[in-house]
DNA sequence: CTAGTTTTTGACAACGCTGTCAAAACTTGA
DNA sequence: TCAAGTTTTGACAGCGTTGTCAAAAACTAG
């Protein structure tokens, strides 16, 4: 798109009007009657300093108004206080819920959040990209969302490079970096479960994305459940998708489609997406949803309950997710020795009308 | 005077070193043999900078990989090459979108892009946030979404300390900063006009949160249209809201319990979440959609075409608003004086199922 | 070829902070 | 009381750029 032409009235007169030069820490030492470095250490909270001092220091700093400069703070100390996020998709429900997990965390030790959506491009130019964040932002870390969080190649960059990071992945055992996820495993195996328990026994599963490792896991989670219950498992009820809405329209045709004595009574999609997908192929049919066939989902996105019947999923505590992941960072950051760790959050099944009552 | 040549590496710069300290400009400027005044020239785009200077400055640039700090540059040059995107919540598709256009621009012109939701901040409590970046990271300008965007107290507060800004926002009138949105009376009149056509004529409304200019002119729009066809505008059928699935909820539940003569035959809610909310009570009402009530929205979110029946709403261009506004915040950067400059763009009705066809 | 003008270049001082290291000021123990 | 430690403080040199200003080089016209 390319933005409107504009009448330019005049010649700029810059008008950068009666703004105050902030205070430095020069006139603090000088007003707290001090030198410079005693007002960093203040500042920075080093210790060493006699609480008279530092007292002292604090209410000059107070009258002045004064904010340390982040780029000379930067440029002195080299480190960036900056963390940068990188993630895939950038119009994710999913995605957001992250940002703000991060966010909430990196505020709390003031760091800067940097974010970086990769959604289009390679491999090679997200290492480019890396590359320049380091070199040229100088990022002190880096959390990576799904599905960079399980790539390889630029997980070795950044160990390569030195740079601290975090993973945002359910599958954790990729790589020895701290990782957060989810148990997608357990949470699709008791969804499953739970089906079961209403009495379905013919369950049809539509699959995610096979480049996210949730994929496989939310397909063994249901694997385990039909297993458990002595349930077969059939080849005809398990079709390939990609966590788009589209996904779940077409699987929800072929799986309906079936001869009407081997048609499942219940499909399990990957994601939220999916299953509205098949709520609408459901809706559009004339199929009832829950009464001839029930329907759930995996993500508990915003709208999972906005539609009729509301859906029943998988809700995952994204936020929480995320809040550990940037906590895992900043404590490597601080210095802690945090290889290996990896962290498990639960997921909660949500049950809505999607799966109705169904006697058992 | 001419300038060494440097001979071209024998191979391309692939980098495996690892943790190398990054290149400076003094070691640029010592092997293309010029000062580090002139390599700066040169990475800046200066001008008054020779062909055969500058091509030995860049290729010796290349040659060491060399990426100009950030820290110091900003340091240096007191600017921050940073914009702020200051916004309310952070758990919405629509400020997805708005980052995504504003980071779409801002690449372009390398700026970085700092994120900060609002969304519970009180207007107080966000002037001071506002003086901390302003001061400490020092944004070289803001975008301000809605409804901050409509903030007096914010806007006066960013105009007296004289840092550029853009408003993302309906209502430009109301401050002469740059502000770029969406005619949304415009559209709101499109689309009821389209209900009427189809032969409604007891078309009801939801309106939107007060605080949102937005909520304002898309009744102005509902009332034109209405006006337009000598439609009579009854009190009883325009309802409060602020914007959230359950006020669609208790809107539709208000209207639909109106006696038969008087129920309308169509509700307009004010934006999606809300006509989303009107389709959820009327499937568990068992109200037939759009045989017995036709339901539109606006915003034109995912899930509008994600549901059965499908949403008729107004599809806004918000990315591109966004990549408009970044624009013109870094045309003001650049020192274009856009003072009063108000741009907006056309929204498009999107007809889908649930306001299907009805004879007229 | 010269004087005047314009373009290109470089030396060097900021920018506002932190890191290093040594000096000053306090403690402590005998 | 003093020597030996320990804590608190300060001087000053960077950090890697850009801004300023003057010098050098390159043009231009007479």
């Amino acid at each position: 798109m390319k933005p409107a032409t504009i009448k330019p009235t005049t010649k700029p007169t810059t008008i950068k009007s009666a703004t105050v030069k902030p205070a430095t820490i020069k006139e603090v030492a000088e007003l707290a009657k001090v030198s410079i470095k005693t007002v960093s250490r203040v500042m920075n909270d080093e210790g060493n300093v006699s609480p008279a001092t530092r007292d002292v220091v604090l209410t000059a700093a107070q009258r002045l108004n004064y904010r340390p400069n982040m780029a000379a703070r930067r440029l002195a100390s080299r480190r960036s206080f900056m963390i940068c996020l990188l993630y895939d998709k950038a119009a994710s429900d999913y995605m957001v819920e992250v940002q703000f997990g991060v966010l909430e965390r990196c505020d709390a030790d003031h760091y800067s959040l940097l974010i970086r959506p990769c959604g289009e491009m390679s491999t090679r130019q997200i290492k480019q990209t890396l590359e320049q964040i380091i070199q040229q932002s100088n990022a002190d870390g880096f959390i990576l969302g799904p599905p960079l969080a399980d790539n390889k190649s630029i997980i070795n960059l950044l160990q390569q490079r030195g740079v601290p990071f975090v993973r945002i992945s359910q599958a954790p055992k990729k790589a020895k970096q701290p990782c957060v996820g989810v148990d997608d495993t357990q949470a699709a195996h008791r969804l499953v479960s739970r089906l079961i328990e209403k009495g379905h026994r013919r369950i049809a599963m539509i699959r995610g994305n096979p480049k996210h490792g949730s994929a496989t896991d939310r397909l063994n989670g249901y694997r385990r459940a039909l297993l458990e219950h002595d349930i077969p498992i059939r080849d005809e009820w398990i079709v390939g998708g990609s966590y788009e809405f589209e996904d779940g329209v077409a699987g929800a045709k072929q799986l309906l489609a079936l001869p009407k004595r081997r048609r499942p009574t219940a499909i399990f999609a990957s994601n939220d997406h999916m299953a509205l997908g098949v709520l609408q192929y459901a809706g559009a049919s004339g199929i009832a949803v829950p009464e001839e066939l029930a329907v759930c989902g995996f993500d508990d996105i915003e709208f999972a309950r906005f539609v009729w019947p509301g859906l029943t999923t998988v809700n995952q505590p994204i936020r929480g997710v995320a809040r550990t992941a940037a906590d895992l960072l900043i404590r490597q950051l601080k210095g802690e020795y945090l290889e290996g760790v990896s962290i498990r959050l639960p997921a909660a099944v949500v049950e809505r009308e999607s799966t109705g009552p169904l006697e058992s």
